[in-house]
DNA sequence: GGGGATTTGTGCTTTTCTTCACAAATCTCT
DNA sequence: AGAGATTTGTGAAGAAAAGCACAAATCCCC
């Protein structure tokens, strides 16, 4: 009986497109692993994720090849595959700056604290709120005040940062994210953030998110009266 | 003197990728608004909205063709136009399923009820939330149960619905909101949502945009290392 | 009213992403 | 052990998006 061979690690760029989809394959494979599925074929998985088979096994095609030809990929196998792939078996410290309706949340939001990461900073510039505990995942975090951002993140070691403020004070927390070592952020303020090189940053804009079903909904209503 | 010439609006399928910059462009202008600029150019307002200027030229000519050369595009008027074409001149109405950390939070957020949106109802399965009030913008609205959700949204009208609900009941409310006649919907669920033709759906995956991010933070350190 | 300085709008090129379609690999059954 | 049924992995084609570069339009100033 021949041995498994050597993992077959690909090398090379991944594209942009497919790294967003990875967590998604990511999340169903998780589900299938809890229900106890040994094994999943392309063309099931594609359709829990909404994608078509072929973009799916192109996207895994990046980064190895992990499947076996007329059996499907290995629930388990391919699911640690990806988290590896993704740095999900490192846990990431996290910090969140600003606790308004948005951070708190985030900051309470399970799927945060879950695998792979672990918020261990709070900070806020509001007086009020400093000084009290948030529950994240685990534990309760007090909120530091923003004028520490700096150096505490620093000694936190914390590479994630998550901006949660108003606008107008966003790119200033951004420069001192930056300076205390933080090289990528997921900002939620509605402004584009300016980085040096080598520091991502990834825009959820929710009000943009609604307007552009707006949009849709706009062309709807043309397209009845046309 | 040349009068101005009727509005040169553009029949034709705007790009995706446009559609998506829009809201930003949009944004963008109304704080040059508000700053009192009245004129802009291409280089400048590309500059704010981190795209280069010839993209946004591009995006812009999607629309129709609202600048001057030589001299740039007037805010007001730019502003007006993309309102226009996204359906921002409307009001729409909203309703919100799920009420934990992260519905709360956006029917909170300022952004949401903002220019062209109006959060019209509130949904929850939890019969301790239901009958509580929740301050959206403007004013209180109160939480109601799920299971009107059906009648209720069809009474008001929405066609836009919010889903922060946990990923198990997702598919479900969708279809409920579906059913009631919401043919645009944004989900926070961590879960591909299965819709008849002619509703859309956009997905805000809170837990995916960190993982993206630490995919980069681990590709930064595998770099180091190599 | 003409010359020089700007800045848009867009045809063309390049890059990135998606889809197609099929050979190669594996399994099952007899 | 071979034939038939699956299902992956991937070249190649097609579609979408981004970037380039320049003609066309406008402004300003003398």
């Amino acid at each position: 009986m021949p041995l498994r061979q050597v993992p077959p690690v690909k090398r090379g760029k991944i594209p942009a497109a497919t790294v967003a989809r990875l967590p998604i394959y990511y999340r169903a494979l998780t589900q299938l692993f809890e229900r106890g599925e040994a094994r999943v074929s392309s063309e099931e998985l594609a359709e829990i994720t909404g994608v078509t088979s072929a973009k799916l096994r192109k996207d895994l095609s990046y980064l190895g090849t992990y499947g076996t030809r007329g059996v499907g990929y290995e629930v388990e196998y391919l699911r640690f595959q990806i988290a590896r792939e993704m740095g999900l078996n490192n846990e990431w410290p996290v910090v969140i700056v600003g606790l308004g309706n948005l951070g708190r949340a985030l900051a309470r939001y399970g799927g945060f604290g879950s695998r792979g990461f672990q918020i261990v900073g709070l900070f806020d510039h509001d007086q009020k709120l400093v000084g009290t505990k948030v529950k994240t995942g685990k534990s309760e975090i007090e909120i530091l005040p923003a004028n520490d951002l700096a150096k505490a993140t620093k000694q936190l070691k914390a590479k994630l940062g998550v901006i949660a403020v108003p606008a107008e004070v966003a790119q200033k927390v951004c420069d001192d994210l930056v300076n205390a070592g933080v090289t990528s952020i997921l900002n939620f303020a509605p402004i584009h953030l300016v980085t040096p090189k080598g520091v991502d940053v990834r825009r959820v804009d929710l009000a943009s998110e609604l307007q552009i079903l707006a949009f849709h909904e706009q062309k709807k209503i043309e397209e009845k009266t046309a």
